[in-house]
RNA sequence: GGAGGGAUGACAGAGCGGCCGAAUGUACCGGUCUUGAAAACCGGCGUGGGCUUGCCCACCGUGGGUUCAAAUCCCACUCCCUCCGCCA
């Protein structure tokens, strides 16, 4: 959520600043109007409130004076008195109901250095990374055993059954098995390895309430992209991000504990309503992917570094992995609505011919804490609100389907890199069975 | 799922419907004393919001209700603890 406050202060800035991600000027002169309407009706409410405490007061001593008579007169005053209250109030929490409801429409200013854009193509592409770079090697020359899409390397090698998924739970529900399956589990073995020293691991749980959706910024706006348990008000998590961010709502943390450093792998589960029909081939876009994602609450002094160390370990990883990657700065038009600022990370898939995006790094200012009330107690013995960095490390269903693409050798089999070998044991080759 | 108990400030723990935003203790911060420290003593010590910056308002698990007035009474819900049942 956007600070009111700031809003009040300066509002050509804020309104400037969201016109770049297409906010319209007429929604936020709205919230304007509402805000000083809300403060105004809040003023009117809280005086009466105070006329009739000091009444009540005034009745209590009455009484124990033994004048009944007077007691009498002032407690019919403050009936009324309380009477008009009631109906302020009310219509001060209509009000606040409908600002509220606006302002959480509304997405996070974007960073200065944002570039300007309209969708993903404005994402501007900053550099890129392959095997053998920093030795001045050439961008890699895929050859045409590499050239195989995942899907049928899957089938091929008996490694991801499509068809099963969709037979269990509809279709873009992956199924992996054998070597594959042990390929996602070693994926995230291998990453969470990598993480823990600097990283408190945690397991959260896979659904959320209501008010922790809303914390991260997926509810109201993305409804039709999370999965529902209506029965139990739950929801199924589209990533770590919305249990990390609301595991320390309303709470205030000690600024010596700051930054305060997460890593979870969860499943994460996203409906792509808007999607339909797009990128359905493979693991190009599923349902339900498995994800390591890193989590910092830090001080606003402290985010810079926060955003540049998840990247740094995501990059990492991708270089670990010997996979080809680009990084993007992406445009106002594209950024996620609790997002100042992200970093994508696309894969390179040889056998697909496309650029699989893997990781988004992102730096929310205080808009999410906002949400969540999640503060931190400065040395000046204030309050202020943390900042919030995430970005996964990684969403393994593309990585697992550029592995296959990049390693897949002459005679069909995929010989996986090295960095795996202590988790894939001696199934660091996978070959057809039988072969 | 059934029965009972509980939820108050950082923690512990009081609180006949009316000067209760809340006693007291501990912790914490400052001061006095001391060569220094401890002890003792003195003072301070919740979070938000509004505006005329001095005041006002809100918050005692959550949401309703009763009342001139609710931490205190009533109703519903949530969570925690104990026991029973079921169960990976």
């Amino acid at each position: 959520m956007i600070d009111l406050a700031q809003l009040r202060r300066e509002p050509e800035f804020v309104k400037a600043a969201l016109a770049r991600r297409g906010v319209e000027l007429s929604t936020m002169d709205e919230i304007i109007g509402l805000d000083a309407e809300h403060r105004q009706l809040l003023q009117e409410a809280e005086r009466l409130r105070a006329e009739v405490k000091e009444l009540s007061r005034q009745v209590g001593e009455a009484r124990r004076n033994n004048e009944e008579d007077k007691a009498e007169e002032l407690t019919s005053t403050s009936r009324e008195l309380g009477d008009q209250e009631r109906m302020a109030s009310q219509r001060v929490d209509a009000v606040a109901q409908d600002l509220r409801e606006k302002l959480l429409m509304i997405p996070n200013i974007p960073a200065p250095d944002v570039p300007d854009g309209r969708d993903e193509n404005d994402n501007v592409e900053t550099r890129r990374w392959w095997v053998g770079m920093d030795q001045g090697a050439a961008f890699p020359t895929y050859a045409a055993h590499q050239r195989v899409p995942h899907w049928d390397i899957g089938i091929e090698l008996g490694i991801l059954d499509l068809e099963s998924g969709a037979k269990l739970a509809g279709s873009m529900f992956p199924l992996y098995r054998g070597a594959g399956a042990r390929l996602l589990r070693s994926l995230g073995f291998f990453a969470l390895n990598a993480h823990m020293a600097d990283y408190e691991e945690i397991r959260p749980p896979s659904f959320a309430l209501t008010e922790t959706m809303m914390s991260t910024g997926h509810l109201p706006k993305s409804v039709d992209d999370m999965y529902a348990i209506e029965r139990d008000d739950l929801w199924a998590i589209p990533t770590a991000e919305v249990p990390l961010t609301s595991m320390n709502r309303d709470e205030i943390l000690e600024e010596s504990q700051l930054p305060l450093r997460l890593t979870a792998q969860t499943a994460c589960f996203r409906r792509e309503a808007g999607a339909a029909g797009r990128d359905t081939r493979g693991l190009l876009r599923v349902h339900e992917f498995d994800k390591v994602e890193l989590f910092a609450y830090c001080t606003p002094d402290q985010a810079e570094a926060a955003h540049a160390d998840i990247l740094a370990r995501a990059e990492g990883l991708l270089q670990a992995l010997g996979l080809t990657y680009r990084v993007l700065d992406l445009c106002t038009g594209d950024l996620g609505t609790s997002s100042a600022r992200t970093v994508d990370l696309e894969v390179f898939s040889p056998g697909v011919d496309r650029w699989l995006e893997v990781s988004s790094v992102s730096w929310f200012r205080d808009f999410q804490a906002r949400r969540a009330n999640v503060r931190y107690r400065t040395a000046a013995g204030t309050t202020a609100l943390v900042h919030t960095v995430n970005g996964s490390a990684l969403a393994w269903a593309r990585i697992w389907a550029a592995l296959v693409e990049t390693y897949r050798l002459s005679d069909g089999s995929v010989k996986l890199p090295d960095v795996l070998a202590p988790y894939m044991g001696d199934q660091l080759t996978i070959t057809k069975k039988g072969s």
